[in-house]
DNA sequence: GATAAAAATTTACACGCGTAAATTTTTTTA
DNA sequence: TAAAAAAATTTACGCGTGTAAATTTTTATC
């Protein structure tokens, strides 16, 4: 391999013996040259370590290979999960993933948006920040850009959603955990920062009026995205409080409900389905650590791994298409009761 | 906000009554040009809602405001939060971050390089994967763009290394678990993908020889990322077979500690310093969840706050001296003992 | 081996912006 | 108010690639 001084695609196609637009043509598609050509541009590519210039190459171009991600809160180990997937999946159809997070941060979150319009991405996926998001600016941003949302559905913005079933998935879990037990409290943050947590509240209410039950919601105070903290402190004062109806806590999500286990660890209560157990706990998500927790935590699974696939499929149809669909198609998968030992 | 047809920098000059140069210096620098010029520009940049180029801007450029952060894996919660940090960082000083990851995958990484590489960032801040990393591959890299090694320390790659003391962390632990108990044996995996691993070993090593005990490493079987899996499965293992010569663990990383909590709460053994206790545990890095374990995890902080903004300080010395160092200066940021409730 | 079809080549212009040089206008200084 | 300094303008070219049109060469078909 030498270091030639191949500074362009004018020499390159030099170096190689083709013309400039047929190396051009190639890097458009490889398949629409004779394979000959192909086989003189390939093994010149080995020799030199001459790459089309990224800039100029896109300067022209009305749409790039890039595809933006944006994340609410990269921080949260859901989130890095679900963008780990997306990645790979936008790389293995030839894609550029351009991994954005918008650190609970509306403002960013806005900025992140620019950024991507300034880079005239094939398509976008999006996971709003969603109460805190600035409508007005996904909305314009939607106009221009193909995105998909996900995680988050906000009513109109994308041309489609992929997320999780709450409903579906609360009603499972106030199911199983009413057949098997007390009828659960549901505890989640009083200003949750993500909508999901609204939808999960609605379906608690639902299926305990459903049942026959009164329901109960307790709220934890606190802001922002530190929800095992504020599972933990919030925990704490309300089990001393003794503001449970039940011995049955069904948490909105994992991350506070290990801070609720947390806090009922120091406060040497038993969780857990046996006899001697004073509380049971259940969580929602199938958070990654929920399997280390003590006891380890029943909860509903959050399926990411279809949510990043059918996201990436959808957008790769907006993208082939070309084609801005007049109707917004809405994906939610089910959750999947997983039973360990805190209930 | 009228919404007119400025297409370019051509018609923006127009619309706002200043010659192209001058525009193309102002984005250039706002301060370069004349108060009452910049406000004409600005007056006008809230009518339209021109923005350059920023392929051709890049194209004529030998540099971009572009940051390359590059990191190992990001749904590790621990580079997941000082992915946020850096990018808070880097955005404050007025450049734009690219954020990737490797997912723990050496092609990866080297392809990740290449992706910046085309992008002609102003520098990257590099935390390689460590024994499975390309040298190679990323001597290469760090040979054409200045790079800030951090987290894992490379011989010779970068112009600098930003990480954590692990040696002076280790002996701090050891020490501390040796003076209120038993001397601790070391638990940690026999392929650590990270090479802070290995040094503290070493470190764990040297410190109990140093205090006059013998070192004893149990090591756990397993590859890859999924820390907390490996500490359950292998804890699990080493607890049944009481492969201990001390009730004391000191594990490499919280992540392995979390799931060797988790195999000994199943087991039934209690964790933590009271007299009832069967076993003492201890970690290192204070992971964001070792606040809410159960017990809470004892462990030694890695100062990512403090890493995060050494790092970008050293990047931002090396962009504005527009110099590659002669010197490699490695920066080591000290541990703190978070003493908690498992040791 | 002649003809048609396919592919490559030549030529030329476009994209949007950076930037240099010479000139003109505006501001500052005395 | 005139001279000097600073800023803006005009003009022009360059960056590396996309791409269209006309032409030439190569391949496929009979």
């Amino acid at each position: 391999m030498e270091d030639r001084p191949v500074r362009n695609m004018e020499e390159f196609a030099a170096f190689c013996g083709v013309s400039r637009p047929t190396v051009s043509k190639y890097f458009h598609d490889p398949e629409s040259v004779r394979p000959a050509t192909r086989a003189k541009i390939e093994q010149a590519l080995e020799e030199s370590n001459y790459r089309p210039n990224i800039f100029a190459v896109n300067q022209n171009r009305k749409l790039t290979k890039n595809i933006g991600i944006v994340l609410p809160y990269l921080a949260d180990p859901f989130f890095a999960e679900i963008a780990r997937r997306i990645e790979t999946l936008v790389i293995a159809q030839g894609f550029r993933p351009i991994l954005l997070s918008s650190h609970g941060d509306p403002q960013l979150e806005v900025g992140n948006l620019d950024a991507l319009r300034a880079i005239k991405p094939a398509a976008v996926l999006l996971a709003p920040l969603g109460r805190a998001s600035d409508r007005a600016a996904l909305e314009g941003f939607c106009a221009d850009v193909p995105t998909v949302n996900f995680d988050a559905n906000i009513e109109g913005i994308g041309e489609a959603f992929v997320g999780h079933n709450n409903e579906q998935a609360t009603d499972k879990m106030v199911e199983y955990l009413t057949r098997t037990g007390e009828p659960p409290v549901f505890f989640e943050m009083r200003t949750p920062p993500n909508p999901n947590a609204n939808k999960r509240r609605l379906a608690y209410i639902g299926a305990m009026e459903r049942l026959g039950f009164a329901p109960q919601v307790v709220q934890a105070h606190g802001e922002g995205w530190a929800l095992e903290e504020i599972g933990y402190n919030e925990g704490r004062r309300v089990i001393m409080e003794r503001a449970f109806s039940s011995n049955t806590i069904f948490c909105s999500n994992d991350r506070l409900a290990i801070g609720f286990l947390a806090a009922a660890y120091e406060l040497g209560l038993r969780v857990g389905r046996e006899a001697d157990c004073a509380l049971r706990v259940a969580g929602h998500d199938n958070h990654p650590v929920a399997r280390f927790t003590c006891p380890t935590l029943t909860t509903i699974s959050h399926d990411y791994a279809r949510i990043a696939t059918k996201s990436v499929e959808t957008m790769m149809a907006l993208i082939e298409s070309g084609e801005r669909g007049d109707t917004r198609q809405v994906t939610l998968f089910d959750g999947e009761l997983i039973m360990r030992a805190s209930a």
